[in-house]
DNA sequence: CAAGGGTTTGAACTGGCATTCATTCTGCTT
DNA sequence: AAGCAGAATGAATGCCAGTTCAAACCCTTG
């Protein structure tokens, strides 16, 4: 162990003392820091550091009675297992960030031993990390199904796969590609690759499987990676699409759409997760609708998260529907 | 429904939603007031009682490598499946209530649908329940092993068994007796009674059993209810009683006393849970050493939770033990 | 060894939060 | 219907926590 992992693991013991210290047995930051001999500035920032990064936990158990019928609307209406529905963000820019602390809930419920998880990515999974428990001594494989960001600054939401893999003490697989290859004979050579085509097999039979959808805004991971240029994404629309689930672009119906850019994709068809034994969706958000809608259709997952907003709009046009057909 | 549950619902529905602005959306008291049109000090409030209610729950999920150490020990020398240390509290005082909501987050683990579950307790037992989360639609059942209390101001421990079996949505079996009958013919009058006879019958076959122990101190529950008069405890100390499990006086190395208080007690005999498929003792605190060493002896439980305190003498008592035999 | 950037630290300050107490409201009794 | 007790409420106050910024530190690099 080197100098660097001892302060770790001395400073995480000093983390741990001092978030206990706080929110189980209620005393001040002031009466901490004399107690312990730190400063208050820095019992501060233990604090801060341990909601940060999940050494502290605050969860809400009960729900609101509205979103709780909303959920068995969809679960019914969509054939779910599961429906887990958040209320309407006051700050809608948060929207992905509190569905991504409900869905580390959920997986730290139900990840178990022994289990192949295939992981997407985004700003929805990204943020599910701080509440998704540690874990070690299982047997678990992680692999990440689509290709990586190169021009990064700051988080990189593709580390996604590697950053669960290190929660959960599990083996990880990634692609070490682009997720957008620069033209499809380059994308038919990475592909051909024996690690890539490895979990290309590996996702065919997975256990869990955890996706979120992106859409067209100018907000989206897409676009604020410059992954795509400006045309193509007016070109993708223009062609129908309303987003992307695995950067497969769809339409509404949730039938991946003919485009070239679709033909550069270096990740798992979606259409190839049927095997998969559970199948999550978390997403919400008011612009991320239509393409929620479409994935619905074209995953047909088992389990999806999303706010009080698609909801809404997801169960009443499951009513129209159920009507019309009657 | 009549008023009052209405009026709870929309009270539960109130707190979760000022509850989830708070802790998950981050806003400001303030904030929240003015956005949901109530006075500050009512979201204070319901704030506060949230946090008390179990509404919203905190954990550290994180160890002290003490603790860990001590818990590796402990489950190796004692043969336990599970064992929990915390840390040794600033204020002695909380010991139990932080061992209660450690033990409420691990029963909140392992508690599943079809269980039959035995309870003690104590305010160990009743610290357990905000971290216990509510369940629903699940075939447990509940059972208290221990007589009620009778003489009770403010919160009684003996309430234990139905505000569990509430939180569980479980159907709850409790003695309609006092723990402590007023003499051995009294005892034997209501043991015989088909609907506590039921209550032994179901003990002798539990999935779970959840007990704490008591010592003989004036702060222990048996001295603040006055269940047995000053003269009675002295006199148990000098048969060489150290505290009771299930109300039934033990020495020091986990046998039950032969004293006249002992024929009185309406209670499972805690001989007769060798039967039950896991049995978790909490309890700790310096002044509880002697009777829970003794009720490690008599119990053989599965699961330990206790503190730092209790677990190093344990410990070191055992690895002393471990070298005599040598 | 010195210089530089980056991170960590502690002190002052501002704004938010919890406690207290007087008041109002509600439910219950007479 | 009036009176009473207990709980719920809201305003004021003092303490506590989070932000900011300058200084100190560390690690890298010339």
């Amino acid at each position: 162990m080197d100098k660097h992992a001892i302060q770790n693991e001395l400073n995480d013991d000093l983390k741990t003392k001092v978030a206990w210290l706080y929110y189980l047995e209620g005393m001040t930051q002031d009466q901490i820091s004399k107690s312990m001999g730190l400063s208050r500035s820095r019992v501060l920032r233990f604090l801060a550091t341990a909601r940060e990064s999940g050494i502290v936990q605050i969860r809400v158990t009960t729900k609101l009675s509205y979103c709780i019928e909303l959920e068995r609307a969809l679960e019914t209406h969509y054939g779910l297992e599961r429906c887990i529905v958040i209320p309407k963000p006051q700050n809608a820019a948060m929207t992905s960030e509190i569905i991504g602390a409900v869905l580390g809930a959920y997986l730290s419920e139900i990840i178990t031993g022994n289990m192949a998880i295939g992981l997407g990515w985004g700003k929805t999974l990204s943020a599910s990390l701080p509440s998704i428990e540690h874990r070690e001594q299982n047997d678990i494989s992680i692999l990440s199904m689509l290709g990586g960001l190169t021009r990064v600054s700051g988080v990189n939401p593709s580390e996604f796969a590697w950053r669960l893999a290190d929660r959960l003490s599990a083996e990880c697989f990634i692609m070490a590609a682009p997720v957008f290859a620069p033209d499809p004979r380059t994308r038919e050579a990475l592909l051909s690759h024996p690690g890539i085509q490895e979990i290309f097999h590996r996702a065919s039979q997975l256990d869990l499987a955890i996706l979120s959808v992106g859409d067209l805004s100018p907000f989206s991971t897409v676009s604020e990676y410059f992954l795509l240029e400006r045309e193509e994404l007016a070109a993708l629309e223009r062609a129908g699409a309303v987003g992307d689930v695995l950067c497969r672009f769809i339409d509404a119906e949730g039938n991946i759409i003919d485009h070239p850019v679709n033909d550069r994709v270096v990740a798992v068809d979606p259409r190839d997760l049927k095997g998969a034994r559970k199948l999550v969706l978390a997403s919400g958000g008011w612009a991320k609708y239509d393409v929620i809608r479409g994935a619905m259709k074209l995953l047909k997952p088992h389990v999806l998260v999303t706010d009080e907003l698609v909801a809404e709009k997801l169960t009443a046009e499951a009513r129209l529907a159920g009507t019309a057909t009657r």
